[in-house]
DNA sequence: TTTTATTGATTGACGAGTCAATTAAGAATC
DNA sequence: GATTCTTAATTGACTCGTCAATCAATAAAA
């Protein structure tokens, strides 16, 4: 059995199915046992290749903010002015894959594992830094540099509040009007009328 | 030792002996028994009283709300307009209590929480439906009613944002220009000039 | 024969919820 | 006023289960 070069391919299953079982709990109270056997191997495995729990967590979180981060770029390919690219930016945030049931667990738990784990802290910072300095280089063409910061701390948390609030299904509006609030936003700052 | 009428009493001091862990551990990952040596009662008690771990946290985030609802309260007093009245509803959401570490912990895991519990997703629901009807009974006066519903779906989903970003250190703004972030939308989408 | 992959049994710890037992306050009875 | 009864308050030991992490053993590449 024991074929050579198993590690990243078991990684990868480990990594999935963990994701696969905070989705179906809701939480990251998930055992190791569960996440290694939907992967298909044994828990002891799990532990051999990822040294512990936390670990896991942490390398599952890592995958979702990669796949955040290509689907970004891919809007991003499409783009050619500061103005589509910031649409682009706020789009792949509200993707529909974005709201699939183990990613929004990932997050909410994520969030609540920033407030111990330095890991999971800067983890996060990173995101968050990622996404306010690819607005900011967007918006800077368009304004000021003092307002192009302050307008970036806004879309920001627009974006992560309407997440949430989609996430826990607390938002009234669809995707679409969701999407065309930002922009809104977007519009009215950058003080240029006409939709 | 029995005194008659401990019932509320216990309970009280239950509640925020919970609210006190929770901001201790981060997490909702606190023992019965460490509640219960912080109230100064025994673990059995706050079985007796609550009878599950669930119905403690339950009870600690109700309270945590109503505490919220009082300050919204408080705010609104002093107000006289529509347009006071609602930047009162935006101050008690930063208000610096607000941001204590232990109300930080709970909302962040009440969110979490409100992936699984129909209880915690109720009360979700009734925090978020008094904001949202707060909100746009004070924005009906100064526009049309549809424009209302839009407008208080986006300072909600703002006030929210900037919360978790700023509890979770993420916000690059202050406390005031934080709320001028918010105030300053308003004063946008309601199309009236001059700060 | 060395290294990688893998298992599953085991350890050790912890924790939610239950329960029988204890104490005393107040109510009822005499 | 004393005695008995009832009920609230309270404890902490105990049950039953769970689970993270470890480890020794095995299998098969190279």
């Amino acid at each position: 059995m024991p074929k050579l070069g198993m590690e990243p391919i078991r990684k990868a299953a480990l990594i999935k199915a963990a994701i696969a079982e905070i989705g179906a709990a809701g939480t990251l109270e998930v055992t190791v046992s569960q996440i290694a056997r939907r992967a298909g191997v044994s828990s002891g495995l799990a532990h051999h290749y990822f040294g512990s729990k936390d670990q896991i967590f942490l390398a599952a979180m890592r995958h979702i903010q990669t796949l955040f981060r290509d689907r970004v770029r891919s809007e991003l390919k499409a783009a050619r002015t500061p103005r589509e690219r910031l649409n682009a930016i706020i789009a792949a945030s509200f993707d529909p894959e974005e709201f699939a049931p183990e990613i929004i667990s990932s997050w909410l738990s994520f969030y609540v594992q920033a407030r111990n784990s330095v890991e999971a802290k800067r983890l996060l910072r990173i995101y968050t830094r990622r996404l306010h300095s690819n607005l900011v280089f967007n918006l800077k063409p368009l304004t000021n540099a003092a307002n192009a910061e302050l307008i970036a701390a806004g879309v920001a948390a627009l974006v992560d509040g309407l997440y949430i609030r989609q996430a826990l299904g607390e938002n009234p509006l669809d995707r679409f009007q969701t999407m065309g609030l930002v922009w809104d936003y977007l519009e009215l700052k950058l003080g240029q009328g006409a939709k």
